[in-house]
Order: structure tokens, then sequence, then C-alpha cells
RNA sequence: CGGAGCGUAGCGCAGUCUGGUAGCGCAUCAGUCUGGGGGACUGAGGGUCGUGGGUUCGAAUCCCGCCGCUCCGACCA
């Protein structure tokens, strides 16, 4: 993209009505725009992150076997009249009269719905098991909604649900989800968490939310210092769930609601990490909370019906982009991770209009196709420098004259201020690596 | 849901107390000079002052209603 034509509106001044890091950089760095209280518009930039995180997440789950589907974000009341949730969800559900006074509701969650579309078509137990999940907007309408997309009314969350014959089927489930989790957001370049969790109206007795770490985190966290070096993806091929979960659940983590005071004191000293952390997903087992309210039956091997297990997997998507942001940024603005990042790099022209510096930029945004951000725009290396250090591209290639007569390039990394002058082909090489 | 604010140009704000030509900075547009960390100069455009009503010769300003947004707290897959 070339920033001289990209709907890219970086503004100068914080906006007043953002008041932490990561929603006044979204701002900023032109990521979105607010439309209405918790409501989002995304810019190019931003829908770009957020395609990012989705595709990892995708990735990750179908790697860990679930199927995704995409279910409406409006739903019939009737539904959730079976489950006993339409009057239990309270105010937070948005609630809808279509023009034959059909009660509807934007969809806070998708528990009754996958259910209702399980029941129709899976009628035994060798179907079973089975992971279904979908990417889809939510509306929850909080009270105070605040801190930009982080806590949003509208969001974007990837909901999983899976279908066990037993217990057993259900905890197995529930432990490939937590390994995915753990996968997706180490290839984020986060650093996340499990802790156990209470289950809430959900319901269930086994629950773990995951958090990201960052000082501005919205719950106080306490955690087992041996977390900082387990290397999820290591794993590859089959692994053993079980040990990854003994091994996981083994070390201490918990947020400040479920902190075990006498067991953080048998951790040694000097392995005790406190800190704030942003939750971005949350799994649960409920068995057949669900099955049983909608009456899902499936036929088992002795020819008896049975209410299948259950458990849900949520991740945040669109509170990510937040998260990250808050885990990852300084003073002069973001610093992306790159497995997440908008472009891989920014190319500055420092002299719009110089020949050697155009040519050599040309090359260089064609050389890296889609990947790169060009700002071919006619303003000072100084604007140039602060809008690519705001939106946080992992790499700067900086083309000034002195150097594109040399046919040299200077090489930035955001997260390091390290810049190190290099071939054209070498700092390729290095944005691609 | 309790408490507190705000709404005036794209953004940030002053003007409201004490009614009388709607302003400032940034941004935008044109031009000139510049050219490695948000540059300078000259000129220009851009406003139903959130909205409806009332008081008044006259309302951004005073009064009443409504709408929207924000902050603190409570709440929160």
């Amino acid at each position: 993209m070339r920033l001289s034509r990209g709907f890219i509106p970086t503004i100068k001044e914080i906006p007043s009505e953002a008041q932490i890091a990561s929603h006044r950089l979204m701002l900023r760095a032109g990521l979105v725009r607010q439309t209405s209280a918790g409501i989002y518009a995304w810019l190019p930039l931003g829908l770009r992150v957020l395609r990012n995180i989705e595709r990892i997440v995708r990735e990750e789950q179908n790697a860990a076997g679930a199927q995704e589907v995409l279910m409406p974000t409006i739903q019939p009341a009737e539904l959730w009249r079976e489950s006993g949730r339409y009057d239990d969800y309270g105010k937070e559900m948005l609630r809808i009269v279509d023009r034959h006074d059909r009660e509807m509701l934007y969809g806070p969650t998708n528990e009754e719905m996958i259910v209702d579309l399980f029941r129709q078509s899976v009628k035994s137990y060798r179907d079973l098991p089975i992971n279904l999940y979908h990417i889809q907007w939510k509306f929850r309408d909080e009270v105070r909604p605040r801190f930009g997309v982080m806590r949003g009314r509208e969001f974007l969350m990837k909901d999983a649900y899976s279908f066990d014959v037993d217990r057993a089927g259900a905890v197995r489930a529930y432990r490939g989800m937590m390994l995915a989790y753990m996968r997706t957001f180490q290839r984020m370049g986060l650093k996340a968490i499990p802790m156990v969790a209470d289950t809430g109206p959900i319901g269930g007795d086994l629950s773990h939310e995951f958090i990201v770490l960052a000082p501005t985190g919205e719950s106080q966290v306490y955690y087992d210092a041996s977390f900082e070096g387990v290397d999820y993806l290591a794993d590859a091929g089959t692994p053993d769930l079980d040990r990854f979960f003994a091994d996981i659940t083994a070390r201490y983590a918990a947020t400040d609601e479920k902190h075990d005071t006498a067991k953080w004191a048998e951790i040694p000293e000097a392995d005790r990490r406190e800190g704030r952390g942003i939750e971005v997903g949350h799994i649960f087992y409920f068995g057949t909370k669900y099955t049983k309210a909608m009456n899902a039956t499936v036929a088992g091997p002795d020819g008896k019906m049975f209410h299948p297990e259950m458990g849900s997997y949520g991740i945040g998507v669109s509170r990510l982009v937040g998260a990250a942001i808050e885990a990852s940024h300084d003073d002069a603005g973001i610093i992306w991770p790159d497995a997440i990042a908008p472009f891989k790099a920014a190319i500055l022209n420092l002299k719009n209009g110089d020949a050697a510096c155009d040519a050599l930029c040309e090359s260089l945004y064609a050389a890296l196709a889609g990947d790169a951000l060009y700002d071919d725009r006619a303003d000072r290396a100084g604007v140039k420098f602060n809008d690519a250090d705001l939106m946080g591209h992992p790499w700067q290639i900086i083309v000034g004259p002195r150097g594109a007569a040399a046919g040299r390039v200077e090489l930035k990394r955001r997260a390091t201020g390290e810049r190190v002058e290099v071939s054209p082909e070498e700092a390729l090489a290095k944005v691609r690596s």
C-alpha cells in the first residue's frame, strides 16, 4: 500500500476520550474510529491486524481438529428460552423485535445456537467427538464500555464448542483447546498464562482464563516464573495432552480473585511473579448443561439415547489487538510483534522526487509485494519517521538521497531502535526472514 | 445502576459566569523557500455553536426538556 493513497488517518494529538495507551494509539495510528459507545469501525491498518490475528487463530483451531462454521449474529429468542438464559442474561443482551413482533437478539455467545445445529444433524455416538467454531461479531450491552476495543460492546470473538460421548472425552477436548490457545498466543508474540477461573453464568466445573501480561491490565495476577520458559510450539506432531495439562496446571498461576496465599508462600521467592494482565481467552467444560436443557441426544453403542458432554472455548479476537498494543508499545507508538503487524515493513522515501530515491523505493516496494507500506508522501523526513514509529511496523527501510546514490539503505528494527546501513538486498532478506 | 462532567471548524480547545460581529492552535487547500525526527513564510477555505422549546429588541451565552459522549465506582466469559 502506498501511504499517499492509503486511508490511514494518523493524528498527532492525544484524543481526549481515550485513557489508556492502546486506545490512544489505535486512534492515533488510524486503526479504528469509534462510531458510538463501545462500537468501532475498523480502518485498513487495524483491519489488517485483526485479519492476521484471525488467521493465526483459525490455523491453530484447524490444526487442533476443530471445524469452522459461521453462525448468524441475530438469533431467535426461542432458543434462549429453552436454555433458560433469555431471562437470566439480563440487560447485557441486546434484544430486538422484528416487523412481525418476533423476539430476536444480537448474540452475546452461541451455546444455544450450536446445540440447536448439533441436535438437528448429529444422531449417533459414532459422529463424536466433534468440535465446531466460528469467528463472528458478538454484542454485549456493557453498562460502561471503555478501554477502546478491549472492552467494547461489539467485539469479534472466536468461539468453539466441543461435543463428546463422555466426561473423559470432553476433558481431552478441553486440554486440546488449552494447548491450541497457548500455541496461538505464542505465535502472536504474546506472553499468555492460563489461570483457573470462575465459571460464571456459563456454568460447569472446569474453567481457565488466559491472561496476557501487560502493565496496564485490568486484573492483578500471580504466577510462577517457570511459565516464562515454556515453548508451546516445540511439541510438534501428536502432543501428549495429559502430560501437557499436568505440567501446566502444576505451576502456580492465579488472578487476585483466585489467589491462594498459602500456595503462593510455597513458591521460592525468586520465582514469584506478580503483575497485571488482560483476559484474552476463556475455556469451559460444562458437561451436559445445555444438551440436557435443550434435549440434544445421540444414540450410544447400546442403542440408548444420551446427552453429549460439552465445552466452550473463546478467544477475544478484537480484544487481542488492544492487548497486543498494551503489551508492546513505547512513547513513540506501537511496536507490533512480527506475526500480527499490519505490514512487515515501512519503506520511508526521505526525498520524494529524487530520482535515485524514487527508483530504489519502487523496486523495494515491488519486491515486498503486499507486505510493505510505502511512505511516498511529499512530507519531510521527520513526519515519516514519527508516523512509522507510531504505526509500529517491525522494520523500517529508510531510503535517503545520499544512501540511494550509493545503493545503500538503512534498516531500522522498531523493537530495539537499532539501525544498520545495508544493501537493498540485505534489507529485503532481513524483512522476509 | 450510583456519582461527576462534557457537546462550539476534521482534531484539541477558548468564549458561557456578566446576552450584542463566532475565535485560537494543529490539520486541510494554493504558492514560495526548505529537505534525516511532526520546518518557515504568505494567502485561502471550512461553523444548523448536539437537539427541541422558552425568555428577550437580540441567545453559543439565561431557563426547561431530550439526545449523544466521557470519567470515577459498582458490574463483567
